[in-house]
DNA sequence: AGAATCACG
DNA sequence: ACGTACGTGATTCTG
């Protein structure tokens, strides 16, 4: 029996492009996501198909290509960006390298090819897989002898297979009548809109009711009234959509079927064009390796071999340690690498030990058990190796290991490199980069299936001791690093924002989180009883009004009490059922008794449970709280704030503010706060350089009025305190890409009035408006956007057809250059604060950190020389075109440190 | 695991 | 016609 593989180039090279990040590229700037996914994907299927006869279909558009009559499939073939266009013919070069037949015909889609072809080869007996992300080759599993892999909606890494049974699940109709109910349903992926009010279900009903379209509108008089018009009203329109959706079974093709075999890779040219291509994940070669043995093709091994790391140990005992260190301190150029395995949370539980490599080439690693960091004559050792003027050093989320060596009085000044941090600068992506996926790509070696798990988590229970050739393979690995990684933030132009301010944050944020601040435990649970008690009375009262018992935290219960029980008027709706959030509550509010109370309830629980609870849980045996600082989290560049999250304790109401006296300094000391005004619109007046606004910022103390005024056209005086909010409304919203409806919301005022103000604040700031357009635009052209610094976020979602999507992606793009500004700045202070503050901590320690704000624990003799020093740091942190601001305050407590 | 809600900048 | 402000993390409930 003979196999075909019939794949659709096209439309998978474009599957792949949006669902790998954009940045996947070569160190010089050639852009290869749809690349790499087409090629991962094709190996996958050559390796586990093992086809016959093998062929990849390419679209050829032509004027007379039956789609393009359509304005808007032309258009949006036109808007396709060219770092994808480019893509497609570096696809079709991996496609003939591997040996496999191109086809295509002048005037016809990939998928006309793959139906002229699955007839062609199923007549003849043959079985055919097609392989393709165009559901219209649903149409194609007709034939018996034809199945669809279809792409997963993720992506293209799953592949879903779909035979006559499986289509039917999926659509609710058999194969043969898939045109019908498409042409009915439409496909907005291919801008062809269907009926108004039939979606999948009605479509699959009309179909299996009436079969074919001359059947369903003859009976549309059956119909309900309302569906008859649209089926009517659209019979134009579903006709042609048949027409363009069915396959054309009769294409010319430039080959001979006959003539069409198995992958004939030529191994020298895939390794030239991986090579080129800069592919180096030693999975995908391996891959290839198997189809090129399965093709009887000789391996080249090239591009450089890839060994798996495997290491020896050396333990150490403590005096052979410090010789050991002593040695390393002494010898070789070269970074140190480091990797180290905790017996709980990393950097928060007791260390395991600690695996030290001195070349990418050992073989043999120095293992420290934890335990010698007890030795004082260890500690200096490595205090010497990795304090100031010591050896470099290069980790993987190095972080934790500083936060352990701070613990034994060691400040790690040596770190050069951190490769998860590198990996997180050169693509922000969902804030977890495993080792082994940053060795995968960017590396050149393998990790060894115990490194893989030592690098995830390294972690292990009290019974099963890591192994510490594991941990050593992780050191050698972080090794392999260094060279691709730092080559790779040259050519993207990211090695000053590592070097200068990602690296140096480091051990900053480790000794911040080892120091933590300190809570009065005593004030929390005063706070929290309080609160308990008041939730609990809340309660009854609720039920009282509800007239019965319910749980008043589950949303679904209480959706049932308010809008069915209580009969109040539904507001918003949200995915599940009306809203009940508290914007929800307020339009409620005079209609029930129960609303104020649940209004009340929900502000009492949110402070019990998320604050008097939760920070009373997080408090240490030191009665400090030391939270984690995530730097490779937030895609806009700021930090984070975990267990617990720091960054967001109350402020805006008295109430909440109870919670910010409870953070004190310790005794002789205040809490020096130090905190940007209004960085992020003065970032906006900086990047759009708007004349308008710059003088708003150096003409006086209240920005808002004065932007009030030239929004108004009224003088600084004249500005009434409405006019006042509804600019500082303006100014607050512009930085995430606010729109009228949104502003109106925000001000209680309709969509027309909010779009009147915001018309008029673009005419007073012309040059801010043009700066977003700048901005969207070029993002749309790169894929990403930058900040100043060169920091870069990835924007798929500015290519996607979605309009939601592509819309939500442009305010991204638009926020990422502002709030990744200010993020830029805010880091540079923090090192800046730390160069200028005594390292003996005898003046003040940088404690916390928010966004704008940093927070240092302050000798209270010291207290007016550290703010200062503050204020000279932050200030100087960055030239922009109007002054940064700093405000200062003292206090003994969070809350009391305000001016 | 995801949704809803809400705290912060 | 639709959806409508960016970025985080914690808590609680639910399927």
């Amino acid at each position: 029996m003979t196999t075909w593989l019939v794949v659709d180039g096209n439309s998978l090279t474009y599957r792949a492009f949006h669902a790998l990040p954009t940045d996947i590229a070569t160190s010089s700037g050639q852009v290869t996501n749809a690349v790499y996914g087409f090629t991962s994907m094709l190996v996958n299927l050559l390796r586990d198909h093992q086809p016959d006869r093998v062929l990849v279909a390419f679209d050829r558009p032509e004027p007379t290509f039956r789609h393009e009559q359509l304005p808007s499939y032309k258009a949006q073939r036109e808007a396709a960006p060219d770092i994808l266009r480019q893509q497609m013919g570096l696809v079709r070069q991996m496609v003939e390298a591997f040996g496999i037949a191109v086809v295509e015909s002048p005037g016809f889609e990939a998928d006309d090819i793959l139906a002229t072809v699955a007839t062609k080869a199923a007549t003849a007996g043959d079985d055919v897989l097609i392989v393709t992300g165009d559901r219209d080759a649903y149409q194609l599993v007709a034939d018996p002898h034809v199945a669809v892999l279809y792409t997963h909606s993720r992506g293209v890494s799953e592949l879903k297979r779909y035979d006559e049974a499986a289509v039917a699940e999926r659509t609710g109709v058999a194969p043969s009548d898939y045109v019908t109910y498409a042409a009915l349903r439409g496909d907005p992926s291919d801008n062809l809109p269907g009926v108004p009010g039939v979606g999948e279900k009605t479509a699959a009903k009309l179909v299996n009711a009436y079969g074919d379209l001359d059947g369903i509108f003859a009976h549309v008089a059956d119909q309900s009234p309302k569906l008859a018009a649209n089926l009517a009203e659209h019979e134009e329109q579903v006709r042609r959509n048949a027409e363009l959706m069915a396959l054309v079974h009769d294409a010319p093709l430039d080959v001979t079927l006959e003539d069409v075999g198995p992958p004939a890779p030529d191994a020298a040219e895939l390794d030239e064009l991986f090579t080129f291509l800069e592919f180096r994940s030693a999975s995908l070669r391996e891959r290839l390796d198997d189809v090129l043995s399965s093709a009887g093709v000789a391996v080249v091994p090239a591009g450089g071999d890839h060994p798996t790391l495997a290491a020896t140990v050396e333990q150490l005992s403590a005096t052979r340690a410090v010789e050991v260190l002593g040695d390393l301190a002494g010898r070789g150029s070269e970074p140190l690498s480091m990797a180290a395995a905790w017996e709980g949370d990393p950097g928060r539980s007791p260390l395991v030990g600690l695996a030290l490599a001195a070349d990418p080439d050992a073989v043999e690693v120095a293992w420290l058990e934890g335990t010698l960091l007890a030795d004082p004559a260890v500690v200096q050792a490595l205090g010497a190796l990795l304090g100031p003027g010591g050896r470099g050093l290069v980790a993987h989320d190095a972080k934790p290991l500083m936060r352990t060596l701070a613990a034994v009085g060691v400040s790690v000044r040596a770190l050069v490199l951190d490769t998860a941090i590198a990996a997180y600068l050169l693509d922000p992506g969902d804030g977890r980069y495993p080792l082994e996926e940053v060795l995968a790509r960017y590396g050149t070696a393998t990790l060894p299936e115990a490194g893989a798990a030592a690098s995830g988590q390294l972690d292990f229970g009290a019974e099963e001791r890591p192994p510490e050739e594991a941990v050593g393979a992780v050191a050698l690995a972080v090794h392999h690093l260094v060279e691709p990684l730092r080559s790779a933030l040259d050519a993207r132009g990211l090695r000053a924002l590592n070097d200068e301010v990602e690296v140096p944050l480091v051990r900053i944020l480790a000794e911040m989180e080892h120091v933590g601040v300190g809570v009065d435990v005593d004030a929390l649970r005063t706070l929290r009883d309080d609160l308990v008690a008041e939730a609990e009375l809340l309660t009854r009262q609720i039920w009282e009004d509800a007239g019965g018992e319910f749980n008043v935290n589950s949303t679904p219960q209480l959706r049932e009490v308010l809008y069915e029980r209580l009969g109040l008027t539904p507001q918003r709706k949200t995915k599940t059922g009306y809203s009940t959030d508290a914007a929800t509550l307020e339009k409620l509010r005079g209609e029930h008794p129960v609303v104020e109370h649940l209004l009340r309830y929900r502000e009492v629980e949110k402070l019990r449970s998320t604050y008097a609870e939760g920070l009373l849980a997080e408090v240490a045996d030191d009665g400090r709280i030391h939270a984690t600082f995530h730097q490779t989290v937030a895609r806009t560049g700021r930090l984070s704030s975990e267990h617990p999250n720091l960054h967001n304790i109350p402020v805006r109401t008295e109430e909440g503010r109870a919670f910010r006296k409870a953070f004190r300094a310790a005794p002789g000391s205040l809490l020096v706060v130090a905190d940007y005004n209004q960085i992020e619109l003065r970032c906006i007046a900086h990047l759009a350089d708007d004349p308008g606004l710059v003088a708003a910022f150096e003409a006086g103390t209240d920005i808002h009025a004065e932007t009030a005024a030239r929004i108004f056209g009224v003088s600084i005086d004249e500005v009434d305190p409405e006019q006042r909010s509804q600019a500082k409304m303006v100014s607050y919203g512009l930085a995430y890409g606010m729109e009228a409806y949104g502003l109106g919301q925000r001000l209680g005022i309709p969509t027309g009035e909010a779009q009147t103000i915001l018309d008029a604040y673009f005419e007073a700031f012309p040059a801010v408006a043009d700066y977003m357009e700048r901005t969207v635009a070029e993002a749309r052209e790169r894929g990403y956007t930058t900040t100043l610094f060169g920091r870069r976020r990835q924007i798929p979602e500015l290519s996607s057809s979605n309009t939601r999507l592509r819309q939500a992606g442009e305010r991204q793009a638009m926020n990422a250059g502002i709030q990744g500004l200010a993020a830029d700045i805010f880091k540079v202070a923090l090192v800046r604060i730390d160069e200028a503050l005594p390292t003996s901590g005898e003046l003040g320690r940088l404690i916390l950190q928010v966004h704008d704000e940093v927070i240092v624990e302050a000798a209270a003799e010291h207290v007016d020389e550290v703010s200062e020093t503050l204020r000279t740091a932050m200030a100087s942190a960055f030239d922009l075109r109007v002054p940064l601001e700093v405000h200062l305050a003292a206090g003994t407590s969070w809350a009391d440190a305000k001016a």
